[in-house]
DNA sequence: TCAACCTGCAACTCAATGGTTGCATACAAC
DNA sequence: GTTGTATGCAACCATTGAGTTGCAGGTTGA
């Protein structure tokens, strides 16, 4: 298995989705239970607008997913794809460390 | 255990390393064996100091880490690192799922 | 009808950052 | 000693992105 072929655009845009604190505060407040733009807004220290961006990150790579109820519209955290990419990034790590561990072998031999 | 407990700090910082595609390129030809900087410059499509300025990144979550060699610097890929913050983001998500599903069942006994 | 919401879109500011060039330094080899 | 290469630091540019304000369109309910 390359390295490379574990390299997936998928992976870096969730990584960069969760790389910026206030989208953490977002999906800690969703884990309070589903809530609207608005709602979030209350609680948060930014703007709805704002929030309403990082939800649209978060959207896009199926971190959360909406919920129409009535006039409003509720986002929920999908907490498997929190799974799915630790179990990428696990296999990466794995392969890294396995592949370490040949080269090092390898040396000893010599 | 509280959602707020699960988010550190530091999975914050990882996942935003992790979030750009020239680090994972470094990592991705780091995984073919330890390089300089120099070394890695001349496999890469961006300079050497561009390239330091990604391995500072790195090296700074513990992702990569430094093995001095004669003169030059080489550096090396940490995998525990990433099965480290896997683990972390895993758990996280699977929270989330257990308190989705608890959530539910409540409105179903309703 | 009108007031109070929630939503969406557009334009703007401002800081962070990815990337560059340039220069100075240090070490290795011929 | 000189040449080539490796590193480090600083300044600079361009782009991205987080956050804001402002405005317009829909719903709900009094």
């Amino acid at each position: 298995m390359s390295i490379d072929n574990l390299v997936d655009p998928a992976v870096v845009h969730m990584c960069s989705a969760l790389g910026d604190e206030s989208r953490w505060s977002i999906l800690a407040a969703l884990g309070e239970g589903d809530a609207s733009a608005s709602a979030l807004a209350r609680r948060l220290p930014i703007t709805r607008q704002a929030i309403a961006k990082h939800i649209a990150v978060l959207h896009e790579v199926g971190l959360v997913e909406t919920v129409q109820a009535g006039r409003e519209v509720r986002y929920r955290v999908v907490g498997s794809g929190l799974s799915t990419v630790a179990r990428r990034l696990d296999a990466i790590g794995v392969e890294w460390d396995r592949r370490l561990a040949a080269i090092k072998q390898i040396a000893e031999n010599l």
